[in-house]
DNA sequence: TACATAAGCGCTACATCATAACACCCATAC
DNA sequence: GTATGGGTGTTATGATGTAGCGCTTATGTA
């Protein structure tokens, strides 16, 4: 179960187990998965992809939804916050988390071409890096690994 | 803008030796270590952190020279693509590398209060990292690693 | 009930980060 | 010479992200 992004699945299920679980999480936690939240939660589930926030907006927009920046960033901060998604730093982007609820370094392997993204589980930071944050007093609250290249689908296609 | 130097070596060599080698290594490859890029070089030597791509062109401006975001952003694209500099991507900012010339993945400290960017080696990716591409035909072709948190100035600060 | 407080939302406006594209210069190669 | 290619200077624009205000709604308290 390390990654489903380049598997192939029952995606339907996928996605309702993970709002499932989500939804649980919320109500023992005291959190709110308002509508706006829930969607955008389902639009990343959707794709097991990274997706940008205006993209998020253009598809809010088609359900007829407010569809300001702000919008987007607000319920992205929430998911992000709370464990239901990561941020993609190099791509500027968000997907859904693929471990919810456990606690992981989260790893990402980013397809340069078609952007879609398998998240690893990496238990530990490496011990070097700890080494080195120890021994300058540095105190390591959040690791994220981004390995970026080519996916089963596109490495053919580029040779 | 405090410049936030390490104070426990000698920043002045420290800046003309990673210049020097940068120089010897375009010398070496036919590379071209142009005035703008050498320049740009420099201005993230001297800071030991990250630097914004616009920060940058406020130096150049002070220094008379040409200051169009392009200017910075073409050379800081050569920088990067030859190894004498990396990209934080949670900052969308640039900081010199702590060891050109040999092959490390690169991975950072990074102050959440101060900007403050410490470099660490690690020789290779890690294992489950690893063992998830192949078990999916990832081709992994750099990966980065990135860990915020607060360095040992300001730690103290926040407790 | 009445009221205070806090969280969330809709919106405008703006800030920050990054690139496309074109004209120009100049070195090297045929 | 003159074609080619890399580097530069410039304008304009695109892409990403936030501050802050007023409004509504949930919740706690008396
Ligand atoms: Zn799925
Ligand atoms: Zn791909
Ligand atoms: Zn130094
Ligand atoms: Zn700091």
């Amino acid at each position: 179960m390390a990654t489903v992004a380049f598997d192939t699945h029952d995606h339907a299920s996928c996605i309702s187990t993970a709002l499932s679980r989500a939804e649980a999480h919320c109500d023992q936690n005291g959190l709110k998965l308002t509508p706006a939240r829930r969607r955008v939660l389902e639009i990343l589930l959707h794709e097991h992809r990274a997706v940008g926030a205006y993209d998020i907006l253009e598809v809010l927009r088609q359900d007829g939804l407010a569809a300001q920046p702000p919008v987007a960033y607000r319920a992205l901060d929430f998911l992000v916050k709370h464990g239901f998604a990561h941020k993609i730093e190099r791509l500027s982007a968000f997907v859904a988390c693929a471990h919810p609820g456990e606690k992981h370094v989260p790893a990402f392997l980013i397809c340069e071409t078609c952007d879609h993204v398998a998240e690893a589980t990496v238990e530990v930071a490496p011990k070097s890096l700890c080494d080195t944050a120890k021994a300058i007093g540095f105190e390591i609250n959040r690791t994220v690994l981004e390995a970026t290249g080519l996916c089963a689908k596109c490495a053919p296609a580029k040779s």
